[in-house]
RNA sequence: CGGGGUGUAGCUCAGCCUGGCUAGAGCACUAGUUUUGGGAACUAGGGGCCGGAGGUUCAAAUCCUCUCACCCCGACCA
């Protein structure tokens, strides 16, 4: 049985996640190193996604705002453990002309500060945080922005780590420590219920060890998913900022009783890392496949034209079936047709679909014109398996279908990290064991998520390195019963999640 | 920043070691014919400053020097 991509995810994992790209015309490198070209169907994806997420965020209180993309080098140097956290990956912009000499343009006027092109926005918001809040009364501020930011990564690897990326940054500023947490949960909750019912991602929440933290955070909550090769994929950040950048920026307001506090501030953010998450949960052997909630087009008609002399009654009869189709609702909305008219083979078209992951494929030919019948292909289902309906009945399921195949995509997503999430680990060798591969030569798709007892010190960081592991999160839901830990064989009750990462 | 590698058609590459006809193949592209509920076949065609600069030579994609870019392994990476 021969597959639309080559090679297989078994065969090789990281080369099949580059040809889906490739195959489904999402993004391609850009002649700047590390950044890329985000082509249409791939942004269709991240609108969809944009769209979805802001309504949630929206939808619990917060306000869409923009701040600048440079931000004076002096800002970073505010709070300690940002310097170390960004510095090391920061693009710096040190003139503000350029001058021809000898043919070539070269830089000058140099800056009386340089700016940093923003890697995360905590200071620069901070800024204007602190003209902001006066009293108790301005508290909570709840802010978003969508925006671009760099990180100078040294290796980058499309939508998954790249220079320059696509976000939501949230900040927020609170009167208390109680209602900040709160805050930071609540958009954690956001974002899994996001990736679970618009990605179809499973994902597990909890919260990221010391040496895991975000570089200023006094706690940072994640959400970590499954890839089809067992890794994890840090798929979104909630982190509660204490008073830390409150104090950086100079934060601080008035409380009910007259006294003057500094606020306390949260920031979250998930980013077009997403997309890479969603190609490496639901990509097949055949391509992406997209979760209907976030296909740019739902349901893509193929007008099978055998000959010239049916072409115009069978581009006739396909409008009138997506005119049929794009009547129907799902999740709210007019559902995405698309009429693909273009003058090429049938087969060609066909599976450049099927690698572009459009749920639904419906075909319409001459005898289909007749009959007032269509072929109705299914994404989740294998390539040639088809369904033939009249243009009534596929309009009447539709919806359902789409439904079903949502549902089918998370609940593969649910089992795959259910199934190789492993509780029975109880020691180092058992650790090292289970993720290592078999054939060292060409390691095969192994490991998995290990749930186990963890005692949080620089020792288990370090030994971890060693096997390529981390400590992904500490779950929320803990049993409270005493244990050693995996790595240094310390009394512990608290159990964390271990894993490769990407 | 260390170690290794690669730059030749839009893409994937051969040719380089051992210098020598007009620089090649597959895919993609264009046209024609046949085919058509399907990832078609044949024929013809377009497309290259062989990454850049300098050198050796009667002669350089090929040898030498320098340079630039990219890739892989490290280091780095909420």
């Amino acid at each position: 049985m021969s597959s639309a991509i080559s090679p297989t995810r078994n065969d090789d994992y990281p080369e099949w996640y580059q040809q889906v790209i490739k195959a489904a015309d999402l993004a391609e490198a850009s002649p700047v190193r590390g950044c890329m070209v985000i082509k249409p169907w791939g942004y269709g994806i991240w609108e969809k996604i944009q769209k979805d997420l802001d309504r949630r965020i929206k939808a619990t209180g917060h306000e869409n705002a923009y701040f600048p993309l440079f931000i004076p080098l002096s800002y970073l140097e505010k709070e300690a453990a940002h310097v170390e956290g960004f510095a090391k990956e920061c693009a710096v912009v040190t003139h503000h002309r350029l001058e021809e000499k000898n043919g070539k343009l070269v830089p000058t006027g140099e800056l009386e500060e340089p700016l940093i092109v923003r890697p995360t926005s905590e200071t620069i918001i901070g800024e204007s945080f602190s003209k902001w809040v006066r009293s108790y009364r301005d508290l909570p501020l709840l802010i978003n922005q969508w925006c671009n930011v760099v990180r100078w990564e040294m290796r980058t690897r499309l939508f998954l780590r790249t220079a320059e990326f696509l976000w939501q940054e949230g900040h927020t500023a609170h009167a208390t420590k109680e209602e900040a947490l709160a805050e930071t949960n609540l958009m954690l909750k956001v974002y899994k219920e996001c990736m679970e019912e618009a990605l179809a991602l499973s994902v597990l929440t909890g919260e990221k060890p010391e040496h895991e933290r975000f570089p200023g955070a006094e706690v940072t909550l994640c959400c970590e998913a499954m890839m089809q090769d067992r890794k994890a994929l840090q798929a979104g950040t909630s982190h509660y900022l204490g008073q830390n950048f409150a104090k950086a920026s100079n934060i601080k307001f008035v409380t009910e009783s007259g006294t003057e506090e500094y606020a306390h501030t949260t920031s979250w953010g998930v980013s077009t890392r997403l997309v890479g998450g969603v190609i490496m949960t639901h990509g097949d052997d055949d391509g992406l496949r997209l979760p209907p909630r976030i296909a740019p087009k739902q349901v893509v008609i193929i007008p099978v034209i055998p000959k010239p002399e049916n072409q115009g009654s069978v581009l006739e009869y396909a409008e009138k079936v997506k005119s049929a189709i794009s009547d129907e609702f799902y999740n709210g909305e007019k559902i995405e047709v698309q009429v693909d008219t273009r003058d090429m083979r049938g087969g060609d078209k066909n599976w450049q679909w099927i690698k572009k992951g459009v749920p639904v494929r419906i075909e319409v030919g001459p005898r289909d014109v007749s009959e007032d019948k269509v072929v109705l292909y299914r994404r989740d289902k294998e390539p040639k398996e088809k369904s033939f309906m009249t243009i009534g009945e596929a309009k009447g399921s539709i919806s359902d279908i789409l439904n079903q195949i949502q549902a089918n995509y998370q609940a593969d997503a649910r089992n795959l990290r259910e199934t190789y999430t492993r509780s029975d680990i109880e020691n180092f060798n058992q650790l090292k064991e289970f993720f290592t591969p078999k054939n060292p030569e060409k390691p095969e798709i192994h490991g998995g998520f290990v749930l186990g007892y963890f005692f949080d010190s620089k020792e288990v960081a370090d030994k971890l390195k060693e096997l390529k592991l981390s400590v992904r999160c500490i779950p929320f839901d803990q049993d409270g019963t005493e244990g050693t830990c995996l790595i240094t064989g310390k009394k512990t009750k608290i159990k964390a999640i271990f894993a490769k990462a990407y």
